[in-house]
Parts: C-alpha cells; structure tokens; sequence
DNA sequence: ACCTGAACACCGTTCAAGT
DNA sequence: ACCTGAACACCGTTCAAGT
C-alpha cells in the first residue's frame, strides 16, 4: 500500500496523491484504506520514513570526492548531506512530504542521527553537533523544496521558457549550489572550533 | 481583501485559510474572489510579499548585537537574517506560505536582495553572495517552517506534555539554534574568503 | 480481519446572469 | 466594474453493515 502512495507520488506530485486516487489504484474503496491507516498524515509519514531510508547504492564509503586536505569528519558529513539530498530527489515532492511529517518527529530520526554522528566524529561535542546536524537538515529541506518546486513549474511550462525569473537563485546548476552551502556550513563549523 | 486573508491565516492557519472561508469573511460570494485573483495561488503570493515585506519596527539599524570585531558585512547579514525570521514568525504558518510561493519568484525578491547586498557588502563577488545569500534564506526557511509546525502540532496537545521527541532538534529554544546556524554560515563565508 | 456502501461536511473554480 | 446563483468535479473521514 504505501508502496503503491510512492509511485502515484511519484509520478502525479502530492497534490494528486488523494486517498481516494490511492484507493482507485488498489480497487479498493476510500474507506478501506482507513482501516490500514488512521488518517492521511501517517500515510505521509510512513512515506516520508521511507524517503529518507538509507538506499542500498549509497553505502557507508563516503562518495564524494573530498577535498584536499580535508578532514575524514568533514568528508562524511558531506557525503550524509549529499545522500540525504538524493533520498529526497529519489521521489518527487519527497522534500515537501518531509518537511510536512518533520516537526512530528517521525520522518527524520535516521539522517539526523546520521548527520549528527558523522559531525560529533570531528570532536565536536554533542550539543554543537546536534545544533548543527538541524541547521545542515534545515538547509538540505529548504534547497531541495525549491529545487522540486522548480521542477514541478518547469514541467507545467509555467515559467516563460526563456530567462529563469527565480529570485532566490537565478543561476540554475542546483548541484553546485548545494554543495557551496554544505561547504559554508562544514566551514563555519571547522572555524567555530578555532575560534573559540 | 489580502489584509483579511493575512487575519485568518494568523487567527486560524493555512489549512482553514480556504477561498470560501474568505469570502464569508467578506460577506461576499466565494466566486466573487476571482475577480480580484484569477486563483487561490496568486493569493498566498501576494500574501507572501506581505509577509517578507520590511516591517516598520525594523530599521535599517542593525539591531543584532555584533560579535567583539566582528566585521560590518557580517553584523548586517546576521541582522537581515534576523529580520526575515521576524517577518516570517509574525504570521501563523508565515514560513511554509513564503516557502509554497517562492519557485515563482514572486515572494523573496525582497529579501533575497537584501541578503545578497548585505554580503556583497563584505567584498564578495556577486555569483558568491547570490549563492550563499540563497543558503541562508534555505536555512531560515527551513529553520522557521520546522519552528511554527512544532507551534502548530503543541497548540493541538499532540505532542506527549513532557518530553518532546523531536528528532531534528530535541533542544528547544528556537531562537539560540537560529543564530547559531546563521552563525555557521556567515563563518564559513569568512573562512572561505581566508581560504582561496 | 478486512472491505463495501452510503453519507457528511467540506474544497477550488467556472460561468451565465444580474446591477 | 463588481457581485450572485448555481453548478462541476472533486476532497478526507466516519460508520453501519457485510464477508
């Protein structure tokens, strides 16, 4: 069941994810699905559990290139980041369900656990590093909501096909603009340690 | 007209801010809404600009306390950090209708642009702080949507009333956790500017 | 244990018609 | 120029009843 919500999620967007459309999908009458389910927002929740489930390609071996010099804590971070991105991307609105389920404590016990390990594993004490793993998720939330919600217009044709009128990143290669923020947080965080 | 929809969505939040519910509000059919708005979307646009529109209260001035030495640029980002998560706080659910309009390029100009000139007023080039002026405004996004859901999910009781299990940020106080991700970012652009 | 049928109380949006 | 009336095509959720 929650199987099938990911692929009409996927392949409609949220706002046609209905219970109804899923109880169609399943032959099944709406008022099936509530004996599954008690309302439509665990449905979400247990969707956005599985969003941020660690895929099986992306094992514990950091994949991305780090830089020179640069410290193994730093690295893994980066990498919990950039997978969490992907989880996120793997699935469409998936940042938007998410946040949606987040505040409840349920989506996000997994990669912020993660995120906060990866950070501690550079001395970090435990209060900085979870104050950073919630800053580093807020802002992987934040880019990838935008990034979809581009997607989603683009796709509608919506935007005038020409110039990208976006006030907030007018510049595209949304790639390369997640990793400038990990990088200025990862940074901030190794200049935090300095300082003080 | 926006001015009502701005007190419904304070008094009664974004799920209960319907087009009927408006029009009754204004004594007035719901079809007749569109002849002011062709749609409910290009409403919460207009009522994200209201939102992120500079208040009276803040000024120009600087109102964050500067850290000891630390430069210009970076007193007047923090403080238009600040000032975005006051605009964005002081309507119910004020984050998530600023987060839904935003790929429009509608909502943010305002601020984007504020953000981005107030770093650039630290001798970054334009492309660094557009960039890094987008990662900030993820972060606060971010940061307050998660903020007012959790003030959502307490007014309704339901969040067990002791602990909270909040995975992203067990910690509470808000407001420390802001400033120390908008902290993380700013010393990482320092740092950055250091580095190359 | 799992599902149907039927209903309740809603939505956003359109459009002819009124004034 | 601005609004009404009435309709269309939907929603999430509940609950008795079936098997």
């Amino acid at each position: 069941m929650a199987e099938t919500a990911l692929r009409i999620l996927d392949e409609y967007g949220l706002p046609d994810l209905t219970m109804r459309r899923l109880a169609a999908a399943l032959d099944v009458q709406p008022s099936a699905l509530y004996w599954h389910f008690p309302n439509k927002q665990s449905l979400l929740a247990e969707l956005a559990d599985r969003i941020v489930a660690p895929r099986d390609a992306r094992r514990d071996a950091p994949r991305v290139a780090s830089q020179a010099g640069e410290r193994d804590w730093a690295a893994r971070t980066r990498s919990e980041a950039e997978s969490l991105r992907d989880g996120l991307l793997a699935y469409r609105d998936g940042a938007e369900v998410v946040s949606s389920t987040l505040a409840l404590g349920l989506g996000a016990s997994g990669p912020g656990e993660r995120l906060t390990a990866a950070i501690e594993s550079g001395g970090f004490d435990a209060e900085t590093s979870r104050r950073a793993a919630t800053a580093l998720a807020h802002f992987v939330l934040g880019h990838v909501s935008h990034e979809q919600q581009r997607l989603q217009y683009d796709s509608l044709g919506v935007l005038p096909d020409g110039a990208v009128p976006d006030a907030l990143d007018a510049g595209g290669e949304q790639a390369e603009s997640f990793t400038f923020g990990v990088t200025l947080l990862v940074e901030g965080l190794e200049r935090h340690r300095v300082t003080r």
